[in-house]
DNA sequence: ATATAAATGAGGAACGTACCTCAAATCAAC
DNA sequence: GTTGATTTGAGGTACGTTCCTCATTTATAT
């Protein structure tokens, strides 16, 4: 309804303010020596005009040119190619305006190596880094490192509750546990056992899926008896063999919830089995092997995070920190989603 | 790992390419008048640099200002708030850069108000318009008398799929529906009756949601009954009285699926009939009494749509549209999301 | 070789903000 | 009323791109 005149400008300020543009410029960006009295001046002419920055011409002249790192686990993974693809697509949009991303891999389950991979890099100049690493004594000591050299320090997708990370971008793994009991619960009407799998219960994550998951199973489903965790410890093969040998040998299993990657050795389990119809299944993750899971209807439900919005918030988050600017934490907060196979619409 | 020494500019392209900075530009802006051999070099040059435009500037050389009105629905509704208050928050960040925005309300269910209250606006200067009202002819030719006017038109929310709007954002409500019945499927084990209930099934939503949810449950879950829809033609007081006397006429009632608003009346109507325990309850929109409903356990799921999403898209789709430049589809794709207890974590 | 058209170059202004310097004005304290 | 400190003003340059004009060079057709 309102016309639509052309945005006012700094010098519209000033002139209504009745001030100079330095004046003006002073108090938009918060320089001392300007007296109170001004500043009032100022802002009110601010609200007056409605007038907001023009963050185009702001980050032109600002000439602010952030260098962001990424550190993370090298070796197949679907998940982190997804971090890695989520990458390249944040750089070509407008939310890597004025930065320079730098990848680097480093082993997975080597602390001593990563750590050495890591002091290998050069800090001047470097604004943030986001790690997706295992919490060790030794990586602790690295993110302490790089805080004192003035880096920016964030922990993605997995949490570093015990070091100095300034900021944990992804979700609450207790509560993505809790999340998918409460599935199962639903899923599973009668009383029987529910199966549990993981890679590794060392793995923080999947220390807090189970957590969540009893948590709701205890108080909300007693009727059904949450069996305790199988690990494979990495090798498909013994995962297969482990899953398959449970689902011959306990005829009372309604569910199984796998908290780990390994998704491809569970499935092949559950064909061998040809237990699959009558299976509450949840996984975590949407990659193709769960993505083909829920289509086949052998998943009933994947568990995932959107690592679009991982990979934005994140860069979101250094930036502000770099910039020591206040973290609007409601905003970064990354939902739990539940996928199923009629709301299975994501790009593939 | 990468040493970083100062991105590339226009003029490094030049000068690399060995021609004017005029070339360049005429090459990076598509301008006509170059010879094939001479886009070549020039492609050549950024490829080699690795150039990036610099988005900051170009905008503001462009100057490019985007003039975008959205119409919504008056009268109080949870989720045109909630689409007003994610316009406020896009408008505050950078996505709606350059751009300003008219809200308009228009009466609900007058079409012939609606028309006349839209021909009011100013189409001169209007880049573009998003529109969430129902279809009708008189809209379709509104619709056709904007599009006439040079002025881009996306259907947001509700669609208008026989109208010459250019694109729609929003959720496939038979995907939301069949999402729905999947759900619904799964958390009701037994043989049984499911009621559904809406405000009117004239809303083209409310048929689509109907059909998705028909046609999962007919084809994977037959042993449930689907009844009837029961329509409250935006009245509380009757949906709270039909809804009870369903409640309490029939006993083999094992969920219930609102497809509409007036969740409220929903909610009373099973907190009197005490039955709130043995069904299972799906509802559409995230509000603050539905929330609740799922806090309280009285809800069991909740069908959404995100709706900053929805309106972030909105913006880069008006944007994109206003430039003659092409939709990345499936980056507009709104999710549909299935909120339970456990993974409602939005930002209150 | 000439006429004509097409391609390219050179240069500059503009966008709105940030940030700098130096001078001038205003204020506070005596 | 003077001194010294604080506040304000005036003016400029820079950021990287877009878009413009006009002159000049190069290619094409005759």
């Amino acid at each position: 309804m309102s016309k639509v005149v052309s945005k006012p400008t700094v010098h519209d300020i000033a002139r209504v303010a009745r001030v100079s543009l330095a004046t003006v410029d002073r108090v938009l960006n918060g320089r001392s020596g300007v007296r109170e009295k001004t500043i009032d001046k100022v802002n009110d002419a601010i609200r007056e005009l409605g007038y907001v920055r023009d963050r185009s011409a702001a980050n032109l002249a600002r000439q602010r040119q952030y260098s962001f790192t990424f550190v993370l686990p090298e070796g197949p993974s679907q998940f982190v190619d997804t971090i890695r693809e989520a990458l390249r697509d944040a750089y070509a949009s407008q939310i890597a305006d004025r930065v320079t991303l730098n990848v680097i891999s480093v082993p997975t389950h080597d602390p001593h190596a990563i750590v050495r991979k890591l002091l290998s890099i050069d800090v001047s100049g470097l604004d943030g880094i986001a790690l997706v690493v295992p919490e060790t004594p030794q990586i602790r000591d690295l993110v302490a490192r790089l805080k004192a050299a003035g880096v920016a320090v964030i922990a993605l997708a997995s949490d570093l509750p015990n070091s100095e990370r300034d900021f944990f971008v992804g979700v609450d793994s207790v509560a993505a546990g809790r999340t998918s009991g409460l599935l199962m619960g639903k899923f599973a009407p009668d009383a029987g056992e529910i199966l549990v799998v993981t890679n590794s219960m060392r793995a923080r994550d999947s220390l807090e899926r189970r957590l969540g998951f009893d948590q709701v199973m205890q108080t909300s489903f007693p009727h059904l008896k949450v069996l305790p965790t199988i690990e494979s410890f990495d090798d498909p093969a013994r995962m297969e063999e482990l899953v398959y040998g449970m689902l011959i040998r306990k005829p009372r299993l309604l569910g199984l919830y796998s908290m780990g990657s390994g998704n491809l050795a569970v499935l092949r389990a559950l064909r061998r089995s040809a237990r699959s119809a009558e299976l509450s299944v949840i996984v975590h993750e949407l990659t193709p092997p769960t993505r083909a899971g829920l289509l086949s209807n052998e998943i009933d439900a994947v568990i995932a995070q959107n690592v679009g919005h991982l990979v934005r918030s994140a860069l979101r988050v250094l930036r502000n920190l770099s910039d020591r600017l206040p973290i609007f934490e409601a905003q970064e907060r990354i939902r739990i989603e539940i996928v199923m196979r009629e709301n299975l619409h994501y790009p593939s």
